[in-house]
DNA sequence: GATGAATGAGGATTCATTCAT
DNA sequence: TATGAATGAATCCTCATTCAT
């Protein structure tokens, strides 16, 4: 079975292109087991039998499972900034505070209902203050979107508050989420409404110089 | 065969004495475990090693990982009970929301820090809607003491909508705390005061009959 | 099948009797394995195969392969120690060098045939100057051994020349026990002269004061 | 990717060209691991990214490991030959042992100081008499060589005691220079001498027809 | 020839749990 | 009661080797 030499030329890198597939496929197979187990139960072996490949094949790719994690994270991370544009597209000073967070929750929500390993990846560690490098990346990414969306909205405010402000607001959109996702139907919409309170009442006073909804 | 101690509430066996004690031994190992390593990784063989007993006498006390952190948690909610009393002292309506907040979340920080293993059995589920029996317990019973809480607040609301709000406040707690926990000094004292405008602006226009500081 | 409670007060750790009947299973089964497949290629796996225990129960009495492997050159030196005396039975100036050396390495031998696991533990390293704390153990015993045998033998030597002679002595000896063993009946017998010999003209010159044979 | 043919003016298979220099690279990056990790630790898979190409490379030249470092050791061998020509040149009657001893050791010195994967691929067995292939081809070459110097040496002697003077010596040679490799500076250079003094009066009186330096 | 993907058995090690004493 | 030995499946990860392209 020797392969046909006349096809390689103009490919330079055809098998690169299995490798990006078993990786998609690694990939999503590590989504499900994540979203299954979480990510502190899940096995490199369980994600390997979940995609349907041996072990060894998984470590080809990736060198353990919070390489995994990190790449997940990372390409979520881009297609969240492809889906939504570059910094969360700073706040029009004309939109209503009250417009401008209830959408941002409404689109970030969307993104993770879509793609609901984001809860599994975003976890809190288990222990105050240290945190796994996985969610260490993913969630600094977060924190720095959330920072310059916030300083449009904060234009006086020291860089330190305006850090502890993204943290806070975090914290209060991830618990919020658990919760989201935890119902459904009207007691998750009305779930979802209280995310949208809890964050406008905290920041209302905080965008001083923006005018309220009414 | 023999039936589930827990459920008979006086035992006036003298052997017991020993038990107590072994129990009491243990529960305080498996806090330090716990604490240091989260309570996933934690080990029932670390938790032995660390009470200074052979895994068989841990297992002679309970049946499992799992009922080690529900005993846990059970006699932390007692104790906090004991300490600031049945249902978090229903407010008096005399007192400004801000103070009343601001001295419970003060007191349940106090808690808190006075017993870090708290922290690690709050720590929100891998999966969301899927609770380990373990943050089951604690959550409903801290859930209640919320409600009840909530209830002297929002005199007019429905009961859905108070533990709709006591799971939203819950969060918030949680997710301030760990915050809390992960600085010191002048930061952690930032972030104490945060997580109190976090839950004030969110609960004075729910509790519209109550009058404002101000 | 209840034991004699009786027996009891005179053991204060009776249970250890067990663990200690298996710490020997296991050392001697993994003597066979290191004398089957040589120190490298000996796998934990196999060692509890051989000793017919689960591999859980070998990990309870030694951390790794490396701590049975000194557990094992531990109890071989002593148990050298205690068939052949303390430090080699510092040798009667009397005594002929030639015998000296003879029953020395008669002795030696007669205790490597008998315990052919010795060889594996004391091959020397794969890499030059890095060796393994197995038989880096090992090897420092003998050559403490070796060192006040010699120094009886070379009087005014600086302790880093009886050091060095002590190293090259092994060294021959390892060498021709490696070759003793790999041959039997008068070809082995003619190695063993040959280490004799080797040593013998070594040395001789080296115990300047000691009388020869003639 | 193609190569440069016009350059070659007469190949008789033009891809053998390409082929030898893809087997010197895969042999020199064997010899680097091999010094490193050791022969018993290094994988092929080590071998060929320290190479530069992929495993399946290393496969299309190498059926397995073993093949890998026998013809290391045969191209070894074949460079010694070349370097100090065949059979250790035959000792001129008129050079006193001691001289002829001591050179020679130089001169294996030199050349395992130059190529120290020598040493990792003349590395005893794991187990006595048991040789893997690799040992067994590079040893029994070097035997060979040994035997015709030392038949010059003894000239009476039968040829099953040259062989096995053969092998002490060797034996000898491979333990000092586990000792020499793991040391430097000056006490390099007094093992260097220890071992020639071994030899010399190993074999002294074996070259009993040979006139001593005095 | 060359590549890199794929394999899968096997390596060391851990752990919740049970059992004999 | 209490002990500590015992389990064995499951963990992560590696490796020599083969295969499709």
């Amino acid at each position: 079975m020797p392969d046909n030499p006349q096809t390689q030329k103009e490919q330079p890198r055809r098998r690169q292109a299995r490798g990006e597939r078993r990786i998609a496929q690694l990939l999503e197979a590590a989504a499900r087991v994540f979203c299954t187990t979480g990510y502190t139960a899940a096995s490199t072996n369980a994600i390997a039998r979940e995609a349907g490949v041996s072990p060894g094949t998984l470590y080809q790719f990736f060198p353990n499972k919070e390489a995994i994690a990190i790449e997940l994270g990372d390409r979520l991370v881009h297609e969240m900034r492809d889906t939504y544009g570059e910094a969360l597209a700073p706040i029009d000073p004309a939109t209503p505070l009250e417009t401008a967070i209830g959408s941002a929750i409404d689109r970030f929500l969307a993104f993770n209902t879509e793609h609901p390993v984001f809860f599994a990846l975003m976890h809190g560690p288990d222990i105050p203050g240290r945190m796994a490098e996985t969610h260490d990346q993913l969630h600094s990414t977060l924190i720095s979107r959330l920072e310059s969306l916030l300083a449009s909205l904060m234009p006086g405010a020291a860089p330190a508050d305006v850090t502890r402000t993204a943290h806070v607001c975090l914290g209060i959109y991830k618990s919020g989420l658990e919760l989201v996702l935890a119902h459904e139907g009207a007691e998750r919409a009305a779930y979802v409404q209280e995310i949208k309170d809890v964050l406008i009442r905290y920041l209302a006073p905080l965008a001083c110089d923006r005018l309220g909804p009414g």
